[in-house]
DNA sequence: AACTCATACAACCGCCATTCC
DNA sequence: CGGAATGGCGGTTGTATGAGT
């Protein structure tokens, strides 16, 4: 990955590529004092990046517990419902996506999607419908088991018309009911044709658990998206 | 084998909000 | 209180790489 070479900017500041021993300084320098004080990087370390940069590259590549290679579907599904509902507040998806930077996923939603407009046609190549979507109370002859499922789903399901709370008593009330018929919704998807405005869909599997729980969820944004289409 | 194109990744830039002096 | 410094974030750019033709 290269930048044609090193340079430097006015202030005298090393730009390009970063070398194996200045991640090496940088590391150290953040294990001594942390990582907060950006500025003071270049006076201790001797170091010559602007503290910019010295935070950019910690942050994205030196950060302990950074994910690398390819973003999983569950990742993916979460980015896009996400980014639905946040639009490119980056750095606020990637909060909910452990090891994962916000410049990742950026460059992740711009190679992907970018380009097309649908959020139905937004969905990765390699991500499979058929294979994600399970039947919807396909354990008919055991209600006992679907009242579980869905007694299990209330648990997961979080109504986000303010993803920062509700507010007055009478908004949570009226969450509550959305919340009640969106599972509703999701356990009998074949009797609704229209799902819910966008400010009630479901928060996504990240928020919850257990593969059941994350197949109900996955199958439910595929609805959702196609409804909002 | 050579070329083209799409994708992955790293890094920089500019703006804005917050903190500090 | 106001200006400077700093940090954080979103947007953008540039190059490597691999797949397809």
């Amino acid at each position: 990955m290269g930048w044609g070479g090193y340079g430097h900017d006015e202030h005298g500041w090393r730009k390009g590529p970063w070398t194996p021993e200045e991640d090496k300084l940088l590391s150290e320098y953040v294990k001594l004092y942390g990582d907060g004080r950006w500025s003071s990087v270049s006076k201790c370390t001797g170091l010559k990046r602007s503290g910019k940069s010295c935070r950019l590259r910690w942050v994205n590549y030196l950060r302990p517990g950074l994910k690398r290679g390819q973003l999983t579907p569950q990742e993916e599904g979460i980015i896009i419902e996400l980014h639905a509902l946040w639009g490119n507040k980056w750095s606020t998806i990637a909060s909910y996506l452990p090891g994962r930077t916000d410049n990742e996923i950026k460059n992740y939603w711009r190679t992907h999607f970018k380009k097309r407009s649908a959020p139905s046609a937004a969905f990765p190549r390699h991500y499979d419908h058929q294979q994600q979507t399970i039947v919807i109370n396909s354990d008919q002859s055991s209600p006992s088991a679907a009242t579980d499922d869905n007694n299990q789903l209330q648990e997961q399901i979080q109504l986000v018309a303010d993803p920062l709370l509700a507010v007055d008593c009478q908004k949570q009330k009226q969450q509550e009911e959305d919340k009640n018929s969106t599972c509703e919704m999701m356990m009998n998807p074949g009797n609704y044709n229209q799902w819910p405005a966008q400010q009630y869909q479901l928060v996504p599997a990240a928020f919850g658990s257990g593969p059941i729980v994350e197949d109900w969820l996955w199958s439910g944004l595929w609805n959702f998206n196609d409804a909002i289409q």
